[in-house]
DNA sequence: GGACTGACAGATATTGAAATCTGTCAGCTG
DNA sequence: CAGCTGACAGATTTCAATATCTGTCAGTCC
């Protein structure tokens, strides 16, 4: 299948891993067809990963890690906080929305993954809330927000929009009312914040 | 094993129904057994629910109208807004939580059946976010709260505590930090009603 | 004659034997 | 000798036969 005679990388595992979990889904996707599509054998990859939920958690890190660095940009931002707080929300909603709506099956398996691996999801919140703290705390120092404990704020924000970011509520991402859901649930945020 | 010479209503099946479920879980909880536990025939169960979807969904809608009444006492008291509001919450919270601790497996088999029943649980949540609206409404009358449109005050509330009574986030509810993050989020909630 | 029974057909679940997979490791290969 | 192979033991999954369940209905019993 992929040409056989190239030194065999982790990368080069967690790629053939991807795709073998896109054909196959999360429950028919094994190790030794990882090595089959890499033309090695299945001894091989277990060089690489300890075990097949190691190769699994290094995959689901992989794309928790895309969304994370989008984001950052925009955490990173200079515009108004109250501003960026939006911009960043929408745009985590929106990546979950767009994935889940565009490719269902391949989210299906994303999301099994995730349940599979809490240790990464975990360090992935972390992150996340990071960057909203980050954002929080911009705005209390110009002023623009009133939170006290800019951590805590930035976690109680993100659990307060938990149905438009956990994959437990990606079957409602598609219904007619949600956008305006969206932004109610995020104004009444901001409103507290700027109290 | 019940009293078979007793005339068999629609009560008398449901509660034999809860009973075996309780017992065997959602999983294998069938027809024949609460005829068995009725010590009638299962073709008599069939003449008050017409069929075994129908007999889940009127279990799982009365254990939802149980929630509901409880709530809409406090919903209905005549404290300040803010405080029947964070009151309601709370009770919605504990009462949820205490659930799930108390008997994790009948808890499982609740969730169970209200995945199965979209159409009720959607009922069930329409009518905690009009008790909700009606406290809301209230308030913005007293001049506690500001809230344009109460009803999608009421919604956007539920919604951002969906972390502290929707069913899949049920195993978070006993950690530490959990009653921390509840006070969070409804604080901040509060902060941007009153605004 | 209204409430109930129990046999029935088709759908669903259970079971256990066979096939496949995971993870290891002694040995091959370049 | 570093990286890879492939045979292997034990765990897991698949599959098909077997059993049970759902929903119906003609017939029984007050």
């Amino acid at each position: 299948m992929a040409p056989p005679t190239e030194t065999l990388t982790a990368e080069r595992i967690l790629e053939a891993t991807e795709e073998v979990l896109r054909r196959h889904g999360p429950a028919k996707a094994t190790v030794v067809d990882v090595a089959r599509a890499l033309g090695v054998s299945h001894g091989s990859v277990y060089r690489h990963f300890r075990t097949k939920a190691a190769l699994r958690e290094a995959v689901t890190k992989r794309w928790l890690d895309r969304t994370s660095e989008k984001l950052a940009v925009i955490a990173a931002g200079d515009g108004a906080p109250e501003q960026r707080l939006r911009a960043w929300l929408a745009a985590l909603f929106e990546a979950k929305r767009h994935k889940a709506g565009d490719d269902p099956e391949l989210f299906a398996t994303y999301t099994v993954l995730t349940d599979e691996n809490g240790t990464v999801v975990g360090e992935h919140i972390a992150d996340l809330t990071a960057q909203l703290t980050r954002i929080i705390e911009t705005g209390s120092a110009s002023g623009a927000f009133t939170a006290a404990d800019p951590a805590a704020a930035a976690r109680a924000v993100f659990q307060a929009t938990g149905r438009f970011h956990d994959p437990c509520y990606a079957r409602e991402w598609q219904g007619p009312g949600i956008q305006d859901e969206f932004e109610a649930v995020v104004d009444l945020l901001v409103r507290g914040l700027a109290a």
